[in-house]
RNA sequence: UGGGGAGUCGCCAAGCGGCAAGGCUCCGGACUUUGGAUCCGGCAUUCGUAGGUUCGAAUCCUACCUCCCCAGCCA
């Protein structure tokens, strides 16, 4: 796909007429390119953590900045903020990698590492030492957060504090050979430890941490904390416009203070809104506790957040592209409705997905007046929003079945689907009559007796009766048997995070996100369908083909539901 | 009570002194061999509150209110 390709489709998938409205962050940069102030450049960065797997809230920031990067033909680096070797795994870098390029984003030849860095950092450190503006804090951590001061009150000089250049230079050196254990000492800036902005209260710079590293393995003991990495590789790496989530609005006078007194180039740090959406969860904290206590499979069920678990449930790269142009981009924190964003898959989804029909109820239809052992081939269209995608034959015989969905025995008014005494339409095939409805002795119902109408062939009746319904059905004798996974909010309420009753967002996780159906038919067209391919399963949704799929068992994950208007009217008339 | 942000329809979100875009949701209706899609129509006399400036304010000024973030050797 090239990069226009991509901006086109995501504007078109936005429903947006892309040439107008422009966000803040684009308006900086118009600012910035008739000031001349980075040369006419625009270059951004996506820098994750390798510590979890990336979710939607992540697109958003991927989006934006390999997006601003596309409109204005400039450059996207992937920079993994590898600065915590206890808490980062390679896992996690693999998995970021193939979810970028999922997404369809390409960072090209620029993938870096604050890793990468390393040595500069640390020479970087030795030139403020020198220069009188870092020293060698031997207070523990908890003196150190006693000296902090609080929100209201400045904090005090650690005793170290005046160290001399001499004395601080030789420290260092041994913290970084490795002569001392894990925390008996950091290295600070000297800034100013009255500063109302509790980051310039002389930040750490490095701490002591003897853990390998996933990428530096046992070279270093020592590793820079994130405010004293990032500025500064986001100014080796020629950053024009560093974007960054709302909390890091009080770092930003330190991210100036160290490229400042470093003097080396400065990128522009830019703060937006992070991405929140209802029902789900965003924090990678706890996205790691439901995969540790079992909440879910894995980081990949579909249920979860994470852009493996959606793109395991079926969700296009492109409907999320569409969905993060969408939400738009602001300041103020707020919570996209879950419902934009399947409002985004089933619009991408409606226009690509091949229809099929598949019964996950099954009822079991006899046409009485059929010919035992026919077969109709019968001609279904497979995509009628795409003519390109042609036709397919489906067979028709005797026995059938159909959604338990589409039958009621004392049907109210609104429903007109199939009950006894009425017809309806089989969809690319013909009326059928209920004729009879068969029970077991428990009074459950078993099996329909119909009849058919050999003049409606194809649905449609020479004599121009209409019928009030066209449901989908499957031959019995040659249906394929599938299990389908259907799924509902991981959560049962909007937000989760809400801990009144003091209660732990697993206590909001929803039991009914996960329902199993055994025994369901689809039909034969379905036979060699790949994991990863996305169907709609005509009157039903959108479903994907689960990896668990492996020979003749077939695995579907329900992506999304069609929008239904008689689910709407159960639901808002219910008995 | 220190500092930094934000408050416009149920949810996102434009608007930057000239009289409230758009999308999602929702509600009507048309069409329909998917109760899908599509198409039409409806949905803020009002912009956190109260004052003020102005011919005129969501936009400027003042005060207040509410919410979010910051006291990791996490990012």
């Amino acid at each position: 796909m090239t990069d226009n390709e991509l901006k086109n489709d995501s504007a078109v998938e936005a429903g947006s007429d892309s040439s107008a409205r422009t966000h803040f962050i684009e308006d900086i940069i118009a600012e910035d390119n008739k000031t001349g102030r980075f040369g006419g450049r625009v270059h951004t960065r996506f820098p994750p953590e390798p510590n979890g797997y990336l979710h939607i809230g992540h697109a958003k920031s991927i989006c934006l900045n390999f997006g601003l990067a596309l409109d204005y033909g400039g450059k996207c680096n992937l920079r993994f903020d590898d600065t915590n070797p206890t808490k980062e795994e390679v896992e996690y870098v693999e998995s970021i990698m193939n979810d970028v390029r999922w997404l369809g984003f390409d960072w090209e030849d620029r993938l870096f590492y604050a890793s990468d860095y390393f040595d500069q950092l640390y020479e970087w450190a030795v030139q403020l030492i020198k220069a009188g503006k870092a020293y060698v804090d031997h207070l523990n951590a908890d003196e150190i957060r006693e000296h902090r001061g609080t929100l209201t009150q400045p904090g005090k000089d650690s005793p170290y504090r005046n160290r001399s250049v001499e004395e601080n230079l030789d420290l260092f050196q041994r913290m970084k050979n490795g002569e001392f254990p894990d925390g008996t000492c950091v290295l600070r800036a000297k800034i100013d430890m009255t500063s109302p902005n509790l980051n310039l209260r002389d930040p750490v710079m490095y701490r002591i941490l003897h853990a390998t590293h996933h990428r530096t393995g046992d070279k270093w003991c020592i590793y820079p904390m994130y405010d004293w990495a990032h500025g500064e590789s986001d100014s080796i790496e020629g950053i024009t416009h560093s974007i960054c989530t709302l909390e890091f609005e009080d770092h930003r006078p330190l991210y100036e203070w160290f490229v400042e007194n470093l003097n080396i180039y400065r990128p522009q740090q830019i703060e937006f809104a992070r991405l929140n959406l209802t029902y789900t969860i965003m924090s990678k904290r706890k996205l790691i506790r439901l995969v540790q206590e079992k909440h879910v499979r894995g980081w990949d069920d579909p249920r979860m957040s994470t852009l493996s678990g959606m793109r395991r449930r079926g969700y296009p790269p492109e409907a999320i592209r569409a969905f993060c142009d969408m939400i738009g981009l602001a300041k103020s924190n707020s919570v996209a409705d879950f419902a934009m964003l399947e409002y985004c898959v089933r619009q991408h989804l409606n226009k690509v997905a091949t229809r099929v029909m598949a019964v996950l109820n099954p009822l079991r239809v006899v046409l009485t007046n059929y010919p035992e052992g026919q077969v109709d081939e019968l001609d279904a269209v497979n995509n009628p929003e795409d003519p390109s995608a042609g036709t397919r034959k489906v067979p028709f015989s005797r026995v059938l079945y159909i959604d338990r969905d589409d039958f009621m025995e004392n049907p109210p008014s609104k429903f007109y689907r199939l009950s006894p005494g009425r017809e309806v339409r089989l969809r690319y095939g013909y009326f059928i009559k209920c004729e009879e409805v068969i029970k077991d002795e428990a009074g459950n119902i078993i099996e329909l007796r119909c009849t058919y109408d050999p003049t409606t062939r194809g649905g449609e009746a020479p004599d121009g009766r209409k019928v009030k319904a066209t449901i989908h059905w499957v031959s019995a004798a040659h249906a394929l048997d599938a299990e389908v996974r259907v799924y509902e909010h991981l959560f049962t309420r909007p937000d989760p995070n809400s801990d009144d009753e003091g209660k732990d967002f697993t206590a909001y996780i929803n039991p009914n996100s996960l329902q199993v159906l055994a025994g369901c038919k689809v039909e034969p067209s379905l036979k060699d369908a790949a994991p990863g391919s996305r169907y709609q399963f005509e009157r039903l949704g959108y479903f994907c083909v689960d990896p668990d799929s492996q020979g003749s068992t077939l695995v579907f994950n329900r992506t999304v539901t069609l929008r239904d208007e008689w689910a709407k009217l159960q639901k808002s008339q219910p008995s």
